[in-house]
RNA sequence: GGUGCGGUAGUUCAGUCGGUUAGAAUAUCGGCCUGUCACGCCGGAGGUCGCGGGUUCGAGUCCCGUCCGCACCG
């Protein structure tokens, strides 16, 4: 993998950039879609790259750990050829499965046992077998093991966690270093930041972080309970260490106003399951605000679901049409959400490209970001 | 015409031996969702218990009448 940095904005921390990828390059800043178990939900491959213009997709460990299960992707030839998707893919590791499934997991030094959401089942993650089965996966960019701390833990649980952090990254990539791509192509190993909410905690990780030398450089453990402030806080704090030659990605994150901050404050990579999830549950995001589908004012509002949107779903139906497809549970009512939610998140990444580019960012962030919070 | 069963929220239905403010599902209205256990979750509103009498301290519940629907028998 190779990042070249194009242009920094004069007036903020703003960047853009490329990522080269075996399977690709990807202009940041960027959107990636959320795509668990190997799909973007109610999103087809065709519709990712003609309509969302998807550059990277994600996929998930622990959920294609369980299925299908690292033995079918091994005969795949790895989730490229498994999906049919031949442009980059990025894999979480599963911290973040030892946050949200906090309630069937259990932390020990070695890793991280799980009890299957699926069947029960027990499984033992550890930083080198995370690492084997995102090898088996094929994902061009790989993430580091670790725990995802919630925005509200005390300063102690936090310290220790980081430290456990770090030890697992310095275990994930010694294995990461002492093993090959399965597939002919390069993988890449990114190391995650943690720290919660605690400026110290977060400039002492992202300097062990940056100490790696790896090719990219994650932020993770945010917006998981902490005030959007305090979010804002960290990354302007963990971005002034974290190299400048190296793409930066932050995890989960977030809404349309979160993600060009965040840019503002010199992130490169975002992903979120807000714009799938979100518009299956009938959530609309446009550069105008937010929607609710289920809103009865929708119900004979005839008008195109975005006249500023891109995609072809944008004004090939009216807000009142995809109203009644998601009011009747239709699953094209999500579909066309989905693609409509995925085209603005990377259209307004690569928005923010131009105008990283053509030196007004800042101007034009400012403008929009009170548009973005608006609910219609 | 007779007999039986039924009539409770917009809809489909629960409702104990007669006992506090008649419930659920669904629909509807509104909210939530940030490295996806998530086509999910939370909440609001919605009732002259077909109608009219009666018994009772108290009736959706028991009795009488009546209307409507369904089934069966003439």
């Amino acid at each position: 993998m190779k990042f070249e940095l194009l242009h920094t904005d004069p007036k903020s921390n703003a960047r853009a950039g490329i990522v080269t990828t075996d399977h690709g390059t990807i202009q940041t800043p960027i959107f990636m879609p959320v795509g668990t178990v190997g799909s973007v939900k109610g999103v087809h491959q065709r519709e990712l790259k003609q309509d969302v213009k998807a550059h990277i997709i994600l996929g998930n460990t622990y959920h294609l750990y369980l299925r299908p299960g690292t033995e079918i992707l091994k005969q795949a030839g790895g989730l490229h050829r498994f999906n049919g998707w031949d442009k980059p893919i990025l894999t979480d590791s599963g911290g973040f499965q030892v946050f949200s499934l906090s309630g069937t997991r259990k932390l020990k030094e070695e890793g991280v046992t799980f009890r299957s959401h699926i069947d029960g089942s027990k499984h033992l993650f550890t930083p080198e077998n995370v690492v084997d089965i995102q090898r088996l996966i094929g994902a061009d960019i790989t993430m580091a093991l670790d725990e995802c701390t919630p925005g509200d833990a005390p300063y102690d649980y936090a310290k220790k966690s980081m430290e456990m952090t770090h030890r697992w990254l310095t275990r994930g990539l010694n294995h990461f270093r002492e093993t090959d791509p399965l597939y002919g192509y390069n993988q890449t190993f990114f190391p995650i930041v943690q720290g919660c909410v605690y400026p110290d905690l977060r400039r002492q990780s992202a300097e062990f972080i940056a100490e790696q030398n790896c090719e990219g450089n994650a932020i993770g453990g945010l917006a998981v309970g902490e005030p959007t402030e305090k979010m804002y806080e960290m990354i302007e704090v963990v971005n002034e260490i974290l190299p400048k030659d190296k793409p930066r990605y932050l995890m989960g994150v977030g809404t349309p106003a979160n993600i060009l901050e965040a840019i503002e404050r010199g992130v490169d990579m975002f992903d979120c399951v807000m714009p799938t999830r979100n518009g299956r549950n009938g959530m609309l995001f446009t550069l105008q605000g937010t929607l609710n589908m289920h809103n009865k004012k929708w119900a004979n509002d005839f008008s195109p679901i975005d006249p500023d949107g891109t995609a072809y779903v944008d004004t090939a139906y009216s807000k009142a049409y995809l109203r009644h497809l998601i009011m009747t549970g239709e699953l094209l009512g999500m579909q066309i959400a989905s693609i409509h939610n995925l085209s603005f998140y990377v259209w307004l990444t690569q928005e923010a490209r131009k105008h990283i580019i053509a030196g007004d960012f800042s101007t034009w962030k400012a403008a929009i970001v009170p548009q973005l919070m608006r609910r219609l």
